[in-house]
DNA sequence: TCCGTATGACCGATGAGTAATTTACCTGTA
DNA sequence: TACAGGTAAATTACTCATCGGTCATACGGA
């Protein structure tokens, strides 16, 4: 009567397999919200199993974090080479909209503002961030020096505001699901040639 | 040796204290990383007192969330009234500061994302936010429609989009709490009128 | 003596983390 | 080929801490 033995499921495949539902549950749910035995339940599996191949509750996360941590840096990094444009805004979108396609809860994961206010989570996500931010810096910066600005907390305040709008964006399309990749570049197309100047 | 009995506090006096106090404690964790104990300590009382007094922890949310709901939605709205200007944006946001400068925590309370995704905290707190939105709105269709773009659902992404970029810039200023509401209004004038065709 | 202020000590639920155990597969050997 | 036994996969059933919430009780002033 015991359920118990292998079900012929290598760990590789099961830690994808786990990462990829624990993604969607700490995405949707936050850290604070998200819980360890759910995750296991909508994985079809038991809690000890996930600690068995993650540690803790942390380590989950931390796996978690790398996952949609490099797809995004992958995503935006490869948006600046490829585009010489200045329009880099756009750009940037349209690679993290295609990235996120894949797996919708990437950015909620990354900026998940529920995760607690310190520890190796909090470090593993700032570092993140913080290449993303490096990368889209010259564009506010940009932005700012063309208006004659120069004073450097001006420019880490627009850089501040441009990772939370883009977390608007994002946020608003897991409100709007209909949504394709190409619709959300197109509308913010729109979007961002009401507020530039050109 | 028993520390009970009246400390001669009454009860609307000893109300408003306990609600001062949790709304830093809930600004600062969020709903669900704030303990009610941990705001009694602060208070320098017990807790079955809090919950005398309200009830329960969304009690005590529910009487934060009125006080924040109603002192920016009070400021919002005489700011609209008061400037004709076309310059919507930031007589919105000089407004904002000022008020939020007597209660700095007031829009964390607000626009607290560990929120739980329903529930009466979640409708009052979603009831203030569209009345901020409403009165937010004129300015971004605005801004759309004279570029020319009269999809609703544009409309309804740079509202969205305004919302989080005034919670960034409240954000970053809790992380730079020497600026004066006069340094911040300064501050984001110079970045919207980078960002702002005129 | 009543009523409003206030408390210490408890209850129950939830959720992180662990111990002990069971099952299935693979492999070397007679 | 059959079997012993090691190892990886998996579970059940716990512990422990935290936190929301309640109860009975103690003070202190009109």
């Amino acid at each position: 009567m015991n359920k118990a033995g292998t079900k012929g499921v290598a760990r590789a495949e099961r830690e994808r397999q786990i990462i990829g539902i624990a993604i969607e549950e700490l995405g949707e749910r936050g850290h604070a919200r998200a819980s360890v035995v759910d995750i296991a339940r909508r994985a079809g599996i038991s809690k000890p199993l996930i600690y068995g191949y993650f540690g803790s509750k942390d380590g989950l996360y931390l796996a978690c974090l790398s996952h949609v941590g490099d797809l995004l840096v992958e995503a935006v990094d490869a948006a600046r080479a490829r585009s010489g444009s200045p329009d880099h805004a756009l750009d940037t979108l349209a690679a993290l909209f295609d990235a996120v396609g894949t797996c919708r809860y990437a950015w909620s994961v990354l900026y998940d503002p529920t995760l607690p206010p310190a520890g190796a989570i909090h470090d593993a996500a700032t570092r993140y961030r913080a290449r993303l931010a490096d990368i889209g810096a010259a564009g506010s910066t940009d932005l700012l020096r063309r208006a004659g600005h120069h004073d450097p907390l001006d420019h880490a305040l627009l850089n501040h505001i441009w990772q939370y709008a883009v977390t608007a964006v994002m946020r608003w399309w897991t409100d709007h699901p209909e949504q394709s990749p190409a619709d959300m570049t197109a509308r913010c197309a729109r979007v961002l040639s009401a507020l530039t100047p050109n």
